[in-house]
DNA sequence: GTAGATGCAAAGTATTTGCGACAAG
DNA sequence: CTTGTCGCAAATACTTTGCATCTAC
């Protein structure tokens, strides 16, 4: 098991407040991607006081300290997940919304490759799949 | 040389207006990703009267008969391109916000295979590059 | 004690929509 | 003609922000 989000704040220095620690508790629980309003959502069922303000500035505060990542699948809201050791790319059924997580070494080698074949490096990639569910 | 957007309409049955063909237009001579504002910006030169509700409207419509993509970049607004024959990706420097397009065929089989090693049929894919210059 | 966080409501963005006037087929 | 489109302004959806108050360190 590795580190709560609240531990990884302590050892970003970031200051924890009550609405906080609420805040990195859910989404260290969650096994999902919440967006904003399902994350206010649970939030407010622990405080019902949290401001929904205080939810994006601190999603965001928390982007920024590297310890969640959004992501802004087609057409929708922003979503959020805990960022964590192990990359993987996102597998979308268009059908349900189910999000299924992937990792393939593979396309990630080739990636890399393909930005420096421009002169670039890579700092950031984005791998969306959406698909439909094959009949059997 | 392939078919104008004009062409494109008429082959869908899309009715052309002024307006459309305008902005038909201004798109099929774009080589670059204009977002609702810049192509917005540029038909007005054309015709001052055209609304930017009637630019959103053309973008969505030409998007749903499948004539333009869109893209939504990195937290920034929605940005349009013509659909045509040739597929592609992008690669962009965060830096300058450059867009480079560049096709990667053993990257989109690698996708496949993905999605069916998860029981599923490719519809839809986004891949995004981000990266900054190498120094020389 | 003080810098930074919070709640609230108001302000921003980006995009969509209701409606009466108008134009394409 | 008739159905769909346009321009306008108002509405919506998501997100950010100013300000007075409060709290973690």
């Amino acid at each position: 098991m590795s580190e709560t989000i609240e531990q990884k704040c302590i050892a970003k220095g970031v200051k924890l407040t009550d609405q906080r620690k609420i805040i990195a508790k859910v989404m260290s629980e969650a096994n999902d991607h919440p967006n904003v309003d399902e994350l206010y959502n649970r939030v407010s069922k622990i405080d019902s006081k949290i401001s929904i303000a205080t939810v994006y500035r601190t999603v965001k505060l928390f982007e920024e300290s590297g310890i969640l990542t959004k992501h802004e699948f087609k057409g929708g809201k922003a979503r959020y997940e805990e960022l964590n050791e192990s990359h993987h790319d996102h597998l979308i059924d268009v059908k349900s919304g189910e999000i299924i997580e992937f990792v393939d070494q593979e396309i990630e080698n080739l990636q890399k490759k393909v930005a420096e074949k421009y002169g670039y490096d890579l700092v950031d990639h984005k791998l969306e799949l959406y698909g439909v569910k094959k009949k059997p």
